[in-house]
This record gives C-alpha cells, structure tokens and sequence, in this order.
DNA sequence: CCTACCGATCGGTAGG
DNA sequence: CCTACCGATCGGTAGG
C-alpha cells in the first residue's frame, strides 16, 4: 500500500522544525504559532497533527532517542574488548552530535527541563549496555591495561555528559581558541583525547601488574 | 550611611528567587508572576526593583559570573608552576557549582539561550587568564611535566565545559552510577581524575625529553 | 509596595 | 488543512 505523501511529509516536517526550534530556543520558549510559521501551515492545523504542544515534544525527544537503540547494541556488539567497545561508543556519540549540534543542544534543554524523567529514561534504556562497558574497563584494570584509579561507571557517564556538553556550549568556550576554524571539534577531539589518555595505562615500561600505590584516596 | 535594610532584602530576595527558578525552569518557562509569589509581594511590584524581565536576567547573570572577576585572579596568582594553576582553577571551579548547582544549570541555559552574548562576555573577560594558564601548559611541555599532545587553550575549555555540564546534567546519567549516594559528585571526581590524568606525563621512566611519536593526527 | 488595568500572545477547540 | 474563536496568562503601565 503506498503511503500518502503530502500528509506524511508534512508531520516530518513538523517534526523537523520543532526539533530545531526547540533545540534552539528551549520548548517554552517556541510557541506553535512560530513552529507552524516555520512550515507554511496554520496553528490549528499543526494540532491535527500533534494533538498537544507536549505531545509534539515527546514526539521530537523520542525522534532522538530512538536512534541509539539499534545504533549502541550495534556499535558495542561489533567491538570486541573493553578498550574497543569505549572507542565505538566515543565514535558513535561524536558522529551523532557533530551531524547535527542541535541534538546536544535539545537533550541538555531536556535534562534541564525535566532531569527526573530523564534519568529514569537513561537508567531503563541504557543500563544493560553501560554494564557491557564497566565489565569491559574493569576486566582490563585487572590485566592491566587500564588504569587503577578508573572509576568505571562514573568514567562512562562522565564522558557523555562531557561530549554532549562540549557539542551543545563548545562555542562558547570556543572563543578562548583563537581564530579556530571548527572551535567545537578541536574541543571535543581535545576531550577524546582525555578520555583514551586517562583511562589507558600509557607508561607500562615494567611488565609488573602492579602500579602507582592509591595513596591519595581522598574519602575513605 | 546605613543603607534602608528591607529594600535591599527584598531586591536581593527577588535575585535570589529568581536566579533559582530561571535555573530551574529556564528565561521563558519562569513568569514574573511566580517570582513574585515566591517572595510574597504583587508582580507589579517586582516591577519597580527591576524595570523589566531582561533587566532581571541581566541582574541574575551579573550575579553568577561577578563572582570569578576576584576569585580567578586571586586563586591563579596564588599558585606557581601551570600545574598548580590548574589545580587551583579545577578547584574553584569545582567548590563554586557544587556549592549551588543551580549556578551550572543557569549558566548551560544562558549559553544555550545566547551563545554569541555569552561567548563575547566569556572572551572578553577570560582570555587573559586562560593565556596564564595555557603559557604554563606550554612551558610544562617543553620540561616534559606535561604530555605533548594536549592542546592547551582546547584542554581548558574542555575541563571547564565538562565541569559546568557534569554539576549541571550528572544526576541523570548519575542513574547509572547504582545506588551512590551522591552520583554528580562522583561524576565530577573522575572527571577531575580523567583531566589530571590526561594532562601530566606519568609514566616518565626515562629522563628523555622525548615522548611517543605523534603518529596518529588523523587532520593535518 | 499596592490596585487596577492594558494589548498581545499563549495553547487549544469547534466546525467544516 | 483552514477560518473563527475561546479563556488564560503573559510582560508591562498608570497612578497612587
């Protein structure tokens, strides 16, 4: 059965616009009025299409979240070590966020918005697969390959808090690079490198396990 | 003189109110109706301390970064060596949105609200002091302290975007961290571990200057 | 710091 | 997908 097309291209587009104005200027502050302006239709006529405002962000929020759920388990099943999987996952969260800054920009509006709804969505949808990723780092600090004082599960979520920051504010923070053509890449390839450089054990110059005594353990 | 004591309680009541719920709801999800309720006093009133909402904004943000104008030049003059500098600015940075959480969340949403304004002001005002920590970046370098693929001005702005992002969004992926009992604190450590870590040259078992050949810049 | 009030815009509905 | 319309709330003003 062929899909109508006019009607179909019409919620896309719908979609597509809120994301960006959402994105850009947070979910207060879009009105439909300026989202139905942005794709030639009336007001009323974007609510046949999403029967509330709400309805049009949890619309626009499932729109992005939906992506990551054959693209993790893909990413993550392909690679095979701890060290691997963490390089997939980085690989994949940066593709995703530089095609288009404005996901970084509406999922940190969301968290802000909404934090609690939010955790529960990242706790449910995301846990298996960060495990996958914490046995693999705690695996290698067992072998030594990666760092001791690595705090696993803190390590992954620090890094895609940071990477989703860095795409969403890099700018700003952009103007202490200089005349930087792409200032938020050079951010983020700078954060990448601090991700692998942190948490691989370069300096392994003695075959010995053993490294470093944890001497300054702060809270015991 | 002594200044009236109750306007200036309530102006600064009004700031307090309102930096908390433009942290919260964000610019536009905060009406001046609600602020006004907050305190206790008629929206009209609020009016004569602040003469418009932007006025307030303003008065808010003002607030937030008045702050670093003593605090950064103090704490990086104090310190000596580019390590201890910034030992000393991940500190301060650290105590500051820890203290209040709600700092990191106003200040993601007015770099997401105005990133040009905000990149302006952040230029404007910080570009001498991150040259003071970059030039001892450099000169760590060169003393083979500190890695030679770390690059400088992106380290800085990285670390403090990661920052402000982890105390802003880290309860969310906090949900993954299991049952800790402060989950953004946590986060924040081992990202202070993952700077500190990527940053110093560790594994410095050869008195060589040298370090690993740059082979992988994947962009020349 | 209050009462009273303003035009504009908000999200949403009725009916076709 | 449109016209016409709704009550509620928005930021802001007048005047005291």
């Amino acid at each position: 059965m062929a899909q109508k097309e006019k009607p179909m291209a019409m919620k896309e587009r719908l979609l597509v616009e809120a994301t960006r104005l959402f994105a850009r200027h947070g979910f207060e502050g879009t009105s439909l009025q300026v989202i139905a302006d942005a794709v030639g239709i009336q007001k009323a006529s974007l609510l046949y299409h999403y029967s509330s405002k709400q309805a049009l962000r949890e619309a626009v929020l499932d729109g992005l979240l939906e992506h990551w759920k054959d693209t993790l388990p893909k990413a993550l099943m392909a690679a095979t070590s701890g060290e691997n999987r963490i390089d997939s996952l980085m690989a994949e969260v940066f593709v995703f966020f530089r095609e288009d800054r404005d996901r970084a920009r509406l999922l940190m509006r969301e968290i802000l918005d909404a934090p609690e709804l939010m955790q529960e969505r990242v706790t449910i949808h995301l846990t298996p697969w960060v495990r996958l990723l914490t046995d693999g780092i705690r695996l290698g600090q067992r072998e030594g390959r990666i760092q001791a004082l690595v705090d696993p599960e803190a390590y992954i979520a620090a890094l895609c808090i940071s990477i989703v920051g860095s795409f969403a504010a890099g700018e700003v923070a952009g103007g202490l690079l200089g005349v930087s053509e792409s200032p938020v890449e050079r951010g983020v390839m700078e954060l990448l490198r601090m991700a692998k450089s942190s948490l691989l054990v370069q300096g392994a110059c003695a075959p010995s396990s053993e490294q470093e005594h944890p001497a300054e353990k702060q809270q015991e």
